[in-house]
DNA sequence: CAACTTGTGGAGCGATCGCTCCCATACTAG
DNA sequence: CTAGTATGGGAGCGATCGCTCCACAAGTTG
């Protein structure tokens, strides 16, 4: 009923998602949203309610789509665990960057620029570092009973370490690091994994 | 000659530098900085010419300070490498806790929230973080020329690891992790260093 | 003391902030 | 068609932004 929007707000969502990963939450202005995703004020503030909002809006699209991409890359590869954990860091610190570069990640971003004052921030970014963490623990898990991880390897441990990683790659992501010395850091911090171990068969 | 200052320079960029660590820079207003420094507006613009270059000698003091500390402290210790190491990246999580925990790293939050954007702060955060790679760097040298460490090892490799985990570790304090699982993260990462050679006398 | 120099306090500048309101517009329902 | 309803456009609200200006206060110098 009654006139129909002359916008896409799915569009809307993904430019303002990246105005917000690109600058910031206080550095964007609700003026700089209204140019991006072309809604006049009265159009965003009906759809969206607030600035705030909309910023909440952003966060859950990221993590519909990027983080979800990226759950499922280290998911759904079907190959040995280390080249799997080795291709998806290399793809964190890399695919943002398709002519992209310099964004790192919209969640550590917010994490560090919010802290934890806000607290419905708080619990989206908690909750999308808990969806990695649970992520690197069921590909570690699939490759223990796989019989390419060591037995003796406590899982939940080199989960910690290689998170700790990634939040670390994408700040370096983020300040412009070049691909090599993070390269040389997904290689090493791999390597805690321990040798293969030899097949008992 | 003239009148003479009512206020102690260092004191005000003591204090400018604790809330722009805790809110960032876009969040932190010129009036906010006002009634923390206990400056009117003309005193501070006189003496610090804007919120930018104040903001830079902010981040100039936290190097001298923050993180010349941090730097010390790797320097100084001599004792095993590996302690000397772990302890000093526990301190890094905990330390900037003495009740003020979730501050993270001034330099960490204002590489993330500015990103590569302002040349100047730009520099200065690459700057800070050369000076923890090579103090990373001069602590395993150390290591290696006492037998602490085995010549297999890539130093500067094991510098970029540790280095990124520190980055990780910064963010995961500013979010509020708890001690215990960065603790397992520290613990694992030091691992890579490999275990001590066996004294070949 | 007077003359000068520098700091302090505060009013207030223009610009921008997040946001609201109103009205013409453009659609659907009957 | 008319009546009803939600949108688009935009002026403009009060508040705050970074910052400036100026009269006055508090010292030093001769």
């Amino acid at each position: 009923m009654a006139r129909p929007r002359q916008f896409d707000e799915k569009n809307a969502v993904t430019s303002a998602t990246e105005l917000f990963w690109r600058r910031g939450y206080h550095a964007t202005s609700v003026r700089d949203l209204g140019d991006e995703l072309k809604l006049t004020p009265s159009s965003l503030y009906r759809t969206f309610t607030d600035k705030h909002t909309l910023f909440l809006r952003a966060l859950d699209h990221y993590r519909a789509t990027e983080s979800a991409q990226a759950r499922q890359r280290l998911d759904a590869a079907d190959r040995p665990v280390r080249e799997v954990l080795r291709e998806w860091m290399l793809w964190l610190v890399t695919c943002p960057a398709d002519g992209m570069s310099g964004r790192g990640c919209f969640v550590v971003n917010t994490a560090t620029e919010l802290g934890t004052a806000d607290e419905k921030v708080r619990q989206r970014t908690e909750a999308a570092f808990e969806v990695t963490r649970q992520a690197l623990r069921s590909v570690l898990a699939k490759g223990r009973d796989r019989g390419e991880l060591s037995t003796d390897l406590d899982i939940d441990d080199a989960v910690e370490l290689l998170f700790t990683t990634v939040l670390g790659l994408r700040v370096r992501e983020r300040v412009g690091h070049d691909i090599e010395p993070l390269t040389t850091a997904i290689d090493l911090a791999i390597r805690v994994l321990g040798p293969a171990p030899t097949e008992p068969a």
